[in-house]
RNA sequence: GGGCGUUUAGCUCAGCGGGAGAGCGCUACCUUCACACGGUAGAUGUCACAGGUUCAAAUCCUGUAACGCCCA
């Protein structure tokens, strides 16, 4: 045993700690050590990222889970990585090579892979510290990397059966295009945010017609009408009859315009007459295809109008609507704008406005895949948690769109597919060909698209494991147990991942999905770069320390719901951590020695005293609720367990009543308190582990447990007894309510302390008349604590005490307690307060004499109730009794001056 | 438009069929030999609203309102 520090040196200390668990390998685990496996995969974070708060919870999340199954004896792994985010990564890179004037045209596709990859040698690591700052027990033996060779080639291999099974196509269709990162998106990253658009009705003048004729169209993109080729209107729209077989004519352009009829159109939406622009919409394009339309595109890949646009070739797309309605203004063609609030597609990296794009991408057929990944859920073979994701996840699975894969961008891994220049055979390939299967031709290139990065990651759960390789520890680890992330990351990811364990291992990744809430600002806000209303994890952790970093996230975020954050919430964890330390130092400045047996003593009944049995039993159910509530994850009820027993059990009472003793001299009864404080100290130490690592393990060596376990976090999770179990160290379930009755006693003795002003160190002496003889012998074994608890000169137990004067007096559940004070007592005051408690408990016993008179109550309701009410009503008698009692001889007390004996 | 969630003490939130709770804040007293990142005591609630189910509703059901999120 060490001496303790006066004060808890956070920063040493987390440094020295992980280090050490470190290096005795205490992360790492494999098939061959065998046992029952418990494996959590990481979500894995951007190359790119640095830890922010959502971080931060989400990873303490897996670290408890992971640091608990592990201290249950579980062969357990957690495996950590990142992804290579391709868009972003290619835009930091970009923005680098921009500082020094070059794009990445100029270096070439080769060369801006290369720095690509040494950008991620020098600044990829560091959220892998960041982890480690916060105490997560990854497996870093296990650190994967999507583009690691391993990985891609899964990727590879599930892209060639994809592709062979006929679930991978290539087609021209209209995709979600970000002109600013000039890639396609899939309809996953492109963000709806609602903004305060309009609608532009617009003339079209009817060919043949006189000037006066025209049809009204209504359009939020005026820009698109570049691109038209079409009206259309609803086939059971009476208004527009006439209209179908004429033609009508393209402002700006002039281009001739069919009329169409179609189902699709809305006749309540604007006019009913909309125009259709198959290149620049999805609807438009559907209804393009089943009428035969052309399409005609009026925009280049970065948001640029081309040559299609005529007039406006060259001008960017926000500028060109401008100058279109400047037009149509003067030409008398725009007859009206409304204000229209309309939900717009934003790039998810970079936040441009998306652009509905005709082009040729390639696509995942994602119906096949669906259907079995809906069933596992229903089926209940995953499980999300809360529960009520499970509708979310289904939604989407059942209306599930095909998934755009293809990114015109360089970072990431090149679709597989190879074109044979001689005679244009297309295939895919797991390695780069040199001739043509089909003409034996040897000049052959590759598709020049990269895949979507959650093509990779989508693989993860078995790609970590060596996959398509198999392995032991593939077989044994897989499928996983526990994935835990955020809601919005359910279709991006979770879904995919049971579709892609369900086609590549026939098997489901995981069985638990545990989704946890979004991570606020203290006035509600999502914290966010752009906001600047983050708070930084590390910045918590030098300002208050790891351990209250994640004591106070876990402590404060209830199962799945949001949490309100600010610089404060985090002084929970770092007072509770204080609190810690100092009844540590409080033993040992005891000389307490943890004797050999702490870990599973053999208590002697008959030196147990009352409050070592109540401690003791508050331990065991506070063992069972930390194991309960973990099961169930709820990592809230789990932290205040833990910390209401060590606070307000632990400290407020058991130390208290200890004092005395370690202040006495009977050795034996000294012997006695230490032995299970140890017991007490060390089990909680365990429980409290998964949140505060660092503390727990500093405690653990600082106290000498390593006689039991080298360190804290492998040893073993604590295992409740009930209450009978522990009969046969003589803790006795009556023996423990009535402690709770003596600290109800001495709560109400403090407080006609308080009510009478008396400073906390001034002595009294104290009157006590016990309800009967059991709790005055009780009470009399027990007098030296609550004489200390109450700063009690002396205590008189008489059962048949009776006042000769009016004194201050209360009552409890034990019996009356009387405080002669010297000087006069105002009695008037002293029987107020006292009617005031008495009217109280007359009101509940009226609500129980109620109840328990209702023949409907009595008839109906379970017995344990019924029981219940009856005891309730009992002790209402009882305690209504004294305070009767009281107040009469308080009444009938002569009020007699000072001279007190 | 569809779905989901929230509404409980001044603030942040637990509780989700049988006695209204915690943390912070607030008030009073206390620097007592573990701890002022502390101790003791105290005050504070038509559990959003309206119906219903039930012997019993903050808790279950229906509706309303406000706020938030997701999908279109």
């Amino acid at each position: 045993m060490t001496e303790l520090s006066k004060t808890y040196d956070a920063k040493s200390v987390e440094e020295k700690w992980y280090a050490w668990w470190m290096e005795r390998g205490y992360f790492h685990n494999d098939a061959s050590k065998g046992g029952t496996p418990y494996c959590v995969v990481i979500p894995p974070p951007n190359v790119t990222g640095i830890l922010h708060m959502g971080h931060a919870l989400n990873n303490t999340i897996q670290d408890v889970l992971v640091r608990w199954r592990r201290m249950q004896g579980y062969n357990t792994v957690w495996v950590p990585g990142t992804d290579h985010a391709g868009i972003a990564t290619q835009n930091v890179v970009e923005r680098d090579l921009l500082k020094e004037g070059k794009t990445r045209d100029d270096l070439g596709r080769e060369a801006f892979v290369e720095r690509v990859w040494k950008w991620r040698e020098e600044y990829g690591n560091t959220i892998k510290g960041q982890l480690m700052r916060i105490g997560a027990s990854c497996d870093w033996e296990r650190e994967r990397f999507t583009m690691d060779e391993g990985l891609s080639r899964a990727v590879t291999e599930v892209f060639v059966r994809l592709y062979d099974k006929g679930l991978i196509y290539r087609g021209n269709y209209i995709i979600n295009w970000c002109p600013r990162c000039q890639t396609a998106l899939s309809d996953e990253e492109s963000e709806h945010r609602s903004v305060d658009g309009k609608l532009y009705y617009i003339r079209y003048p009817i060919k043949g017609g006189r000037k006066k004729d025209y049809v009204l169209v209504a359009t939020t993109r005026p820009e698109t009408l570049l691109g038209d080729v079409a009206v259309a209107i609803n086939p059971r729209d009476d208004r527009y009859r006439e209209l179908v077989g004429k033609k009508v004519l393209l402002p700006v352009l002039k281009r001739e315009l069919t009329v169409v009829e179609d189902d699709f159109v809305d006749p309540e939406f604007g006019t009913g007459v909309v125009k259709v622009t198959p290149a620049h919409d999805p609807n438009d394009f559907e209804l393009g295809q089943r009428h035969g339309l052309p399409t005609i595109n009026v925009m280049d890949i970065d948001g640029y109008m081309n040559a299609e646009a005529g007039p406006y070739q060259g001008m960017d797309r926000f500028q060109c609507r401008e100058q279109i309605l400047e037009q149509l203004k003067r030409e008398g063609l725009l007859e009206r704008v409304d204000p229209h609030p309309h939900a717009v597609g934003h790039c998810y990296r970079c936040h441009a406005v998306v652009e509905p794009r005709l082009s040729p991408q390639w696509f995942v057929k994602m119906k096949p895949l669906a259907r079995p990944a809906l069933e596992v859920v229903k089926e209940d073979k995953v499980q999300f948690v809360p529960e009520r994701w499970t509708k979310v996840y289904a939604e989407w699975m059942e209306n599930i769109r095909d998934w755009c894969i293809s990114r015109q961008i360089w970072w990431g891994h090149r679709i597989p597919v190879f074109y044979c220049n001689d005679c244009e055979h297309e295939w895919a390939a797991r390695d780069v060909p040199v001739t043509c299967p089909q003409c034996g031709g040897a000049t052959i290139r590759q598709d020049e698209d990269v895949l979507d990065t959650w093509f990779s990651s989508w693989l993860w759960p078995f790609s970590v494991f060596g996959w398509p390789e198999q392995s032991d520890d593939l077989d044994f680890y897989y499928p996983t147990n526990t994935l835990s992330t955020a809601s919005e990351i359910i279709f991006f990811w979770v879904a995919r991942m049971v579709m892609a364990g369900l086609e590549c291992m026939d098997d489901i990744p995981f069985t638990h999905v545990y989704i946890h809430g979004t991570v606020r600002d203290d006035v509600g806000r999502k914290m966010s770069k752009s906001l600047g209303n983050s708070i930084d994890p590390l910045t918590i952790v030098d300002k208050y320390n790891a351990d209250a970093l994640r004591f106070s996230l876990m402590m404060l975020s209830a199962t799945g719901t949001d949490v309100q954050l600010s610089d404060e919430k985090f002084e929970i964890g770092r007072n509770f951590g204080t609190k810690l330390w100092n009844a540590a130092r409080f033993m040992q400045m005891h000389g307490a020695t943890a004797s050999d047996d702490f870990a599973e003593p053999q208590f002697d009944p008959a030196l147990l005293s009352a409050d070592d049995q109540h401690v003791l039993a508050k331990l065991h159910e506070t063992m069972a609720s930390c194991t309960e509530n973990l099961e169930r994850f709820r990592f809230n009820d789990y932290a205040r367990s833990i910390y209401d027993f060590l606070w307000h059990q632990y400290c407020d009472w058991y130390v208290e009543y200890s004092k005395p003793i370690l202040y006495g001299d009977d050795q034996a009864q000294r012997d006695q308190v230490l032995k299970v404080m140890h017991y007490v100290y060390s089990n909680a130490l365990r429980l409290l582990h998964p949140l505060m690592p660092f503390i727990t393990e500093e405690l653990w060596h600082g106290m000498g447990y390593t006689r039991l376990s080298e360190s804290v976090m492998i040893a073993p999770w604590p295992k409740a007894r009930d209450i009978e179990e522990m009969d046969e160290w003589g803790v006795n379930a009556s023996v423990v309510s009535y402690v709770d009755a003596k600290h109800d006693l001495i709560r109400v003795a403090r407080q006609l302390r308080a009510d009478y002003g008396l400073p906390p160190r001034q002595e009294v002496d104290l009157m006590i008349r016990p309800s009967n003889e059991r709790y005055e012998k009780r009470l009399a074994s027990d007098e030296l604590s609550i004489a200390s608890l109450l700063c009690a000169k002396k205590i008189t137990l008489d059962r048949h005490f009776t006042p000769p004067r009016a004194m201050p007096s209360a009552i409890s559940q034990l019996g009356a307690v009387y405080m002669p004070v010297s000087g006069l007592i105002d009695v008037g005051e002293e029987v107020k307060k006292l009617t005031k408690q008495q009217d109280k408990v007359a009101a509940d016993l009226q609500k129980v004499t109620r109840k328990l008179g209702n023949m409907d109550f009595v008839n109906k309701a379970p017995k344990h109730v019924i029981e219940q009410q009856e005891e309730r009503k009992k002790s209402l008698l009882e305690k209504s009794d004294k305070l009767e009692k009281l107040i009469e001889t308080l009444s009938e007390c002569e009020q007699v001056p000072k001279s007190e004996g």
